[in-house]
DNA sequence: ACGTCCTTGTCAAAGGTTTGCACAGATTCT
DNA sequence: AGAATCTGTGCAAACCTTTGACAAGGACGT
């Protein structure tokens, strides 16, 4: 049942074809160096006896690797799944193979996938929000990097540039009329969270609007339902949350409360990943991961040594979960 | 700054050491061959020189790779992530790396990603519920395949069993006071569909209870709220959808028909993949993807050729979504 | 007629590892 | 004491491909 057979090997070819070994291969690999009659009779050949070339072979020798790696802390996470499919949309086209790895966030795991990688992969996309700047430079020394969704010195990163569309979403909120918005943090050490605190609060000191920065999350689900009742407490009318799932959470919370969304308080999230999902629609930041992935991948396989920062520009996306304060 | 130094080979060591180079190898490969002595000093200098054995080189003669691959239909589903972080977790402690593909349900990717995976794979975990047998077959000539949530006769699977869940589920409902119960089914030439098709109506004859087959839906979220049309017309008061996505969308169209779930349908899902996310909870069926990943991988890096089917036990979760109908 | 150049194809080395076989020395058995 | 066995190590082939060097043969210019 399950008896395969050895696949063909240049040599097979070879033999049946009556050429020799190197003559196969450079109809293969270096076209133009053979005539067009034996390139012919040499194809022919090779896809009668089902030939493609030994990968392990072709590595050895040219040193370079068909395949890559994306290292990610959450596989699960929808904005990394949109990443992963535009990223192999693009690797596809040139065969090149992608290994996942997800991290949990781990130092010690994202060094070894990125070890193991190194050996069978052309590159690594990494997306280590919250890994030390030093442990990113060591490992990009063990095997070339892109760096998503932060900017280290010196290593190739693409990231989601949301600075723009967080303004515009704050600007909206202020012309709405609230006067008191919070800030519901994600990871502490993520970059990403960084950046969005404080797009937001230099926002909120050029508006002169009042911004109360709530306590770090670690960005789940229940972090974002328990935060709730410091919302209530803390008495603002709209509060902007790191990402879609803190988001939803805390939507959930209030409802729990007995608060309505967007009645009693406008809630806004970050990377467009849970439109359908969660009632009301939260009015929320495109993530643009689609094209993160396909930057990455691609500024993978170019090769061009570039060193730069890349980032996208994120968009704002208007749904039901702001509206005007009631008391406005 | 992207220096990277060539890294060390057997035959660095094997010099340094002042030893053979299959000395070396041995040390690694068949250790008791080699006195505790001098495998001590050798082990001392590979560690020093930082050496690891090259995989390719490796793979090439020994014809075994390190990986295994992971071909799924829809990566983002979070039943597919949780398997990938489950299959992860049992693959590291071999640092065995895993190749993802996405296929969007297409033949084609499906045979191209297998047949590229086939050459730098011990294996791949095959989830393809709308390929055919035969092409099944064929693939599984080309590399050692687990198949996921699908019987293939003579080919090794592990699949969610969500059968006797489905019945006690449905049980419920009954004994609740629903006497008019919908399937709202999932894509018609999925396996697991046409399975929990079967089950549904073959429980609905033994308990002598209505039950109406909607028409097949490709199972997106916006096949769930068109339903919610349907299902009001054929006048149920219970709805047992393929899974989550599904369930949740007919949640969310039934609202906007202004009904509310569960006062006037009671929807139950499948997979347990939305549970915070949705209002209400869904009542649903463990999907126990983790054990599933666990299982396929731990079958494949086995090596063992059994080629039985395996069944994982779902089993109910009852949340919110359902109640007895409002005139029971 | 001879040297030059081009085309087409072959030879052989290289890449890093595993592994069957051979060999030397030490130990045990008869 | 000599033979048989065992232990520890080295040699070299093999895995399959790519690629630089080279040879044979024809076309061409002088």
């Amino acid at each position: 049942m399950s008896a395969r057979t050895r696949p063909a090997t240049l040599k097979d070819v070879a033999e049946a074809a009556g050429v020799s070994i190197s003559t196969v291969s450079r109809v293969f690999s270096s076209p133009g160096r053979i005539s067009p009659e034996t390139s012919r009779r040499v194809r022919e050949v090779a896809s009668r006896l089902r030939f493609s070339p030994n990968v392990m072979a072709r590595s050895l020798i040219t040193g370079t690797s068909p395949n890559i790696g994306l290292v990610v802390p959450d596989i699960s996470n929808p904005y990394m799944t949109t990443l992963l499919k535009a990223a192999q949309r693009v690797s596809r086209l040139q065969s090149t193979g992608i290994f996942v790895a997800d991290t949990d966030d781990s130092a010690d795991i994202e060094r070894e996938v990125c070890e193991q990688f190194a050996q069978q992969s052309r590159g690594v996309v990494l997306c280590a929000p919250r890994m030390s700047t030093s442990h990113i430079r060591e490992i990009s020394q063990l095997v070339p990097l892109v760096l998503v969704n932060r900017v280290v010195e010196g290593i190739p990163s693409i990231y989601t540039d949301s600075r723009a569309a967080l303004r515009e979403l704050f600007d909206d909120l202020v012309e709405q009329g609230h006067r008191r918005i919070a800030y519901l943090p994600g990871p502490a050490a993520s970059w990403s969270n960084k950046q969005r605190a404080r797009t937001v609060t230099d926002r909120a000191k050029a508006l002169d609007v009042e911004l109360v920065r709530l306590d770090p999350t670690e960005g789940f689900h229940a972090d974002g339902v328990a935060a709730a009742a410091a919302v209530l407490k803390h008495g603002v009318t709209a509060v902007m949350a790191f990402d879609d799932v803190l988001a939803a959470g805390l939507v959930e919370g209030l409802r729990r409360l007995g608060k309505s969304v967007p009645d009693d308080v406008s809630v806004t999230g970050h990377d467009d990943i849970l439109s359908e999902l969660v009632h009301p629609g939260l009015t929320t930041v495109t993530g643009q991961s689609d094209r993160v992935g396909q930057l990455a991948v691609a500024r993978l396989l170019d090769g061009s040594d570039s060193d730069g920062a890349v980032g996208v520009k994120a968009t704002v996306v208007r749904r039901l979960s702001t509206a005007p304060p009631r008391t406005a």
